[in-house]
DNA sequence: AGTGCGATTGACT
DNA sequence: GTCAATCGCACTA
């Protein structure tokens, strides 16, 4: 099996774009890739959120830790980390080497492997596989074996450019920080029932 | 060694 | 709408 369907090209860390909002709101459409012993799951990012250089809410403020390495990474590179005890979240290394900056991850539109992914979440509605940023690491296996690795190669884990054009990116605020609650930084497909949160911020 | 706390989820009223 | 589960990690001493 290809490890990278010509269809879904590997992004170029050259194509990411520096600027943590600007990154944000360029994975909005593209895809997530992951590569199992058992098969190929993937699914179109349709929601992020933006932790930029500065940010209160984000784990990168307090400074470098064994936990937040990978937020210190260049552009491109996952970091992977356990919330609450229970679920694993998964974010996208932004900036240069150093800075320490990210974004979250938060829905999925599941494109490939769904049969798998409903027995990881052991559920059956294709709606709520990856719909939330704990969910999607369920249904793609993703824990923190996966953190720190390069996100611009095919592997176990890396992005893709999708060929479906993104018809509308909507903005609101981030869901669930007591920090920095008035900043736009989150960033979703309007229209797309695969976004969490509530309504009144997918408008 | 002990303490407090989350970038959440699923169950329940 | 509310609320408990659950645990790695950062911090204090």
């Amino acid at each position: 099996m290809r490890k990278s369907p010509a269809r879904w090209p590997t992004i170029k860390r050259s194509e990411l774009p520096l600027d943590t909002l600007l990154l944000a709101r360029y994975l909005i459409g593209k895809l997530v890739i992951r590569q199992t012993s058992r098969g190929t799951l993937s699914g179109r990012i349709v929601e992020t959120e933006a932790y930029p250089i500065g940010d209160l809410a984000g784990h990168a403020y307090a400074g470098k830790t064994t936990r937040n390495r990978s937020l210190f990474n260049c552009r491109g590179y996952a970091y992977v980390y356990l919330a609450y005890g229970t679920s694993y979240l998964f974010n996208v290394s932004s900036e240069t080497a150093g800075v320490g900056a990210g974004v979250l991850i938060r829905a999925l539109e599941p494109l490939t492997g769904m049969s798998s992914m409903e027995r990881n979440r052991g559920l059956h509605s294709v709606r709520d596989l990856a719909r939330g940023p704990g969910r999607l690491t369920a249904a793609l296996e993703i824990d923190r074996r996966l953190d720190g690795i390069d996100l611009c190669r095919a592997g176990s884990l890396w992005l893709g450019h999708d060929n479906h054009p993104v018809l509308e990116i909507g903005a609101s605020t981030r869901i669930g920080l007591s920090r920095e609650r008035n900043q736009l930084r989150r960033f979703y497909v309007r229209g797309s029932p695969f976004v969490s949160g509530p309504k009144k911020l997918n408008r």
